[in-house]
RNA sequence: CCGGGUGUGGCGAAGUUUGGUAUCGCGCUUGAAUGGGGUUCAAGAGGCCGCUAGUUCGAAUCUAGUCACUCGGACCA
């Protein structure tokens, strides 16, 4: 009875996968809904996850030479225009600001929806010399476009992210930047949100509005579907033509410079949930979670609980480990519960009996495996716990992945596999859009992107049989 | 934007077919006992039934309009 009662509050998975997300969202209180379609609440538990997300890319980006700056949100419809593929690519889904108080606005405003062309006015302004190469930019910030429907975390109107805008004087330059930095958010959810994933490059149809190319970094759900969870942008010297950005060489010659651009959103929260949530609801990373492990006091009233319990914390927090007690006047069942809800990797239960014999109870959120432990030991045991879960849940997800990953050498073939299994499914193409097309038509699937592992699947197409130029995964996207 | 569904205390629902002045569960408040998987008992507070107009002696219930949310589809660097 206890039991069922505690899994009523969250839809299982495996009734409703789209269900069992928002309520995993909602109850874990990662987020609410706001007044405005598509415009969502990060409460602080949700908000918490991304300020560590933020912390570590941050530190990442600063490491390889980049500086943080902030541009504003508006930008006048003159600017956006400039470059033709871009502003075709946005123009659907952009805001606009249309009066200023009382006023009309002689010239509309736009909410920015990314933010190349306000980079590029200003790099024209601060781009003279072959010495003001490179800059290395980022900017941490919210962004708005006007999407038909929206999700939690995976799609909103207003999301936050962050956006690096490079530019370099050789186009080798350039390139590297652009994959180093694809590899730095490969690193990271590998890493630190325990997310496998696959780097490769987006086909001319998939690929960013106004880049020459765009690398990302796809990732498999629970479900099986795909989330793209970062790309990485190469614009070569487009924009900069655009916008008349040059600068004098070192041979005096006038030079167009070479440019990236790179974000990551918090859609990935939304990736942490679908990849390691269960039943019980949320399961984080330990290295991203808010909190890592959680206190509970049983019988917080009976004599010296409450203080060693405190004491236990402290200590644990002197470990350099992010730890709540919960001291809240709710049963010990209810705060299981909720922290599990919650998603929180370790709980420690303490109570009278334990303290007798000088021991706890440990408890991991991922395999809710259970043991007895020795007060003098946590110092060390959960450090290495907190590492096990980590490990333990990147484990799991690569094994999704790998076993929901198939080859087929043909359209009919992929269709089926994805239809009676979902997954990633890889095959040979040609590289024609219409093979992409016909893919999307008749199997609901498209291109997630080429490997950069490329892997010898057989000669032709398996859309069009023609011959095959890259081996390319397909498969159903959020 | 196209089609389906839903709007009733904070949340989830019943009541709508056949009009008669709103019911239940959870949560909330107070008190007591409990505490190792959502603990129990008692006493309370809280709603002009999405909004507007109409029909009627009388509307949560019927009619028209409107708004919002939601599920599919289309769209979505």
């Amino acid at each position: 009875m206890a039991k069922d009662k505690k899994v009523e509050q969250i839809t299982d998975m495996e009734t409703d996968f789209a269900q069992w997300y928002t309520d995993v969202c909602k109850k874990a209180e990662l987020i609410d809904y706001s007044g405005v379609k598509g415009m969502f609440i990060y409460r602080p538990y949700g908000y918490a996850i991304w300020e560590n997300i933020q912390r570590i890319l941050d530190a990442m980006f600063k490491e390889k030479g980049h500086e943080n700056l902030y541009m504003p949100m508006l930008i006048p419809e003159s600017l956006l225009q400039k470059e033709k593929d871009h502003v075709e690519g946005f123009a659907p889904e952009c805001a606009w600001v249309t009066v200023g108080g009382q006023d009309k606005l002689e010239e509309r405003l736009c909410i920015r929806p990314t933010s190349e062309t306000l980079f590029c006015e200003h790099f024209r302004y601060i781009i003279h010399s072959w010495r003001d190469l490179p800059k290395l930019y980022n900017q941490w910030c919210s962004v708005l476009r006007w999407e038909k429907t929206s999700r939690p975390f995976l799609r909103h109107r207003e999301f936050l992210w962050q956006e690096g805008h490079t530019m370099h004087a050789s186009q080798e330059e350039a390139m590297r930047e652009t994959e180093q930095q694809l590899d730095v958010y490969a690193d990271f959810c590998e890493n630190y949100l325990a997310m496998p994933v696959v780097r490769g490059q987006k086909t001319d149809k998939e690929k960013f509005s106004g880049a020459e190319r765009t690398y990302a970094i796809e990732c498999m759900m629970h479900d099986r579907k795909a989330l793209q969870a970062g790309t990485s942008h190469y614009f070569g010297d487009g924009f900069s033509r655009a916008f008349d950005i040059h600068y004098t060489d070192k041979n005096n010659q006038q030079s167009f410079p070479f440019q990236t651009s790179w974000g990551l959103s918090t859609r990935l929260i939304g990736g942490i949930i679908m990849t390691h949530g269960d039943n019980n609801g949320l399961v984080l990373p330990p290295r991203v979670a808010p909190t890592q492990l959680v206190v509970i006091p049983v019988a917080m009233h009976k004599e010296g609980v409450l203080d060693a319990a405190r004491a236990v914390a402290n200590r644990l927090k002197d470990a350099g480990i992010r730890v709540k007690i919960d001291e809240s006047e709710q049963s010990p069942g209810w705060k299981f519960a909720e922290h599990e809800m919650k998603g929180v990797p370790l709980r420690l239960e303490l109570g009278p009996k334990d303290i007798e014999q000088a021991q706890c109870v440990l408890v991991r959120r991922d395999s809710g495996e259970k043991r007895f432990v020795a007060l003098d030991e946590l110092e060390t045991l959960v450090p290495q716990l907190l590492e096990a879960v980590q490990q333990g849940l990147f484990d799991k997800a690569k094994k999704n992945l790998t076993d929901n990953t198939f080859p087929a050498q043909s359209l009919e073939e992929a269709k089926r596999l994805q239809e009676e299994n979902g997954g990633f499914i890889k095959t040979m193409w040609c590289g024609e859009e219409a093979c992409e097309l016909r893919m999307k038509e008749e199997a609901g699937m498209s291109s997630r992107c080429m490997p950069f592992a490329q892997e010898h699947l057989g000669e032709h197409c398996a859309i069009c049989g023609k011959p095959a130029k890259k081996m390319i995964y397909w498969g159903v996207a959020y």
